[in-house]
DNA sequence: GAAGATCTGGAGCGCATGTTTCAGAATCAA
DNA sequence: TTGATTCTGAAACATGCGCTCCAGATCTTC
């Protein structure tokens, strides 16, 4: 409304004295750390640097901070993955790459995804929110799942590879990962994990398939 | 205490007037579809059928009563399953079999896994309960280990099978149909992360690595 | 400057939380 | 029966919760 009104030149009132980017990163290392039910609004008022009134004048109750927390995080991180994916000329590789990532980060930051821990959150008991969350989870499964077509398309996975279930398992490897870091196993665990998914892919080669 | 100087014959007051086993029932219940922290000491009262002053007798404090709920859950499912594991004939079909009960329990029942819902919630930032949550992943893990390395003995899985991979790979497949089920993917899409860590199990078969 | 709009800081709302307290009921040993 | 012990039901306790209110500061338009 503000930023509406003031794009228009209608501008009116006070301006924002807080960098509202910079509240959200706040808002998303809460509920990342704490999850949705353990963050009092304290907290957030408190790592986002805001007094309450001015959190409520911004982003709303707790539930829509959530949302827009959980929407920010899809920028910030998943949706820059799957823009990695999109735009490799390796897609095979490209996989390789982010599982090999999310393993690095997993076992360096114990705090894990903001998306999973939401999905296996019972905050994702409320429609819209589990609504959110499947959505991100579906845009994961279906750039993997992009990433896959187009390595049959290149050849570096035969023709008759089972992408749809792939893809699956792919997701499934990134889920677990983060789930099973936040009981800190270790780098080599998580990497267990990793590899075996990418052996699944190995699995579907041309060269695999054809003997 | 009181069962205690009852066994021993000094017994004196008054008996307790409810089930435990199945108040447990009742807290497993909560804790399962709402977590620790959405989970209020008036909602377990509510589901265990008893009055505060009773459940804080019987059960002591909320933590207390969540590492109590945890531990009966594991008896109540992952240990039975873990036995079957152990007394099976054949190793590998037991895993097959393990699997695919939990892709049909899970498309069934939204609320997931206690233990793994644990793990993924911040509930395990607290050191006890995550020692419980590492315990319980650990049994399982160890188990499907055990079934790995009684089949590679059995000769189903060729000697250089990576058994200790491949457990792990089960756990990760297994947590992941636990969480992604909280979405109601649908029981296909689930089968689908199922099947293939089984069919990383068939390309350690002894036929598969001969070749 | 005045009028109107928005944002800030702080106090505080009503309510739910985890937990305690206690009188009375139930049970046993003597 | 009496005394000792434990359990039950109901009523709270203090604290923290999500959220609102409002006076005053800051901004634009006139």
């Amino acid at each position: 409304m503000r930023v509406f009104d003031r794009e228009k030149g209608f501008a009116m009132g006070r301006y924002r004295s807080f960098d509202e980017t910079r509240a959200m990163d706040g808002a998303i290392a809460c509920f990342r750390e704490r999850g949705y039910h353990a963050s009092s609004m304290r907290d957030l008022e408190r790592e986002m640097g805001l007094k309450s009134s001015s959190l409520y004048n911004a982003f709303g109750d707790k539930k829509t901070l959530f949302l827009r927390a959980l929407e920010a995080y899809m920028d910030a991180s998943p949706r820059r993955r799957i823009a990695l994916l999109d735009r490799s000329a390796d897609p095979l590789a490209a996989i390789e790459c982010f599982l090999g990532s999310i393993v690095l980060v997993s076992a360096a930051d114990p705090c894990g995804c903001l998306l999973v821990n939401s999905a296996a959150s019972p905050v994702a008991l409320d429609k819209e929110i589990r609504a959110a969350v499947s959505g991100g989870l579906g845009e994961l499964e279906a750039a993997l799942l992009r990433a896959l077509e187009r390595a049959v398309t290149q050849g570096s996975l035969a023709p008759e590879a089972p992408v749809r279930d792939l893809a699956r398992v792919l997701l499934g490897a990134v889920v677990s990962i983060r789930v099973l870091s936040r009981t800190s196993p270790g780098e080599p665990w998580l990497r267990s994990i990793a590899d075996g998914a990418l052996a699944q892919l190995r699995a579907s080669s041309p060269a695999a398939l054809a003997s």
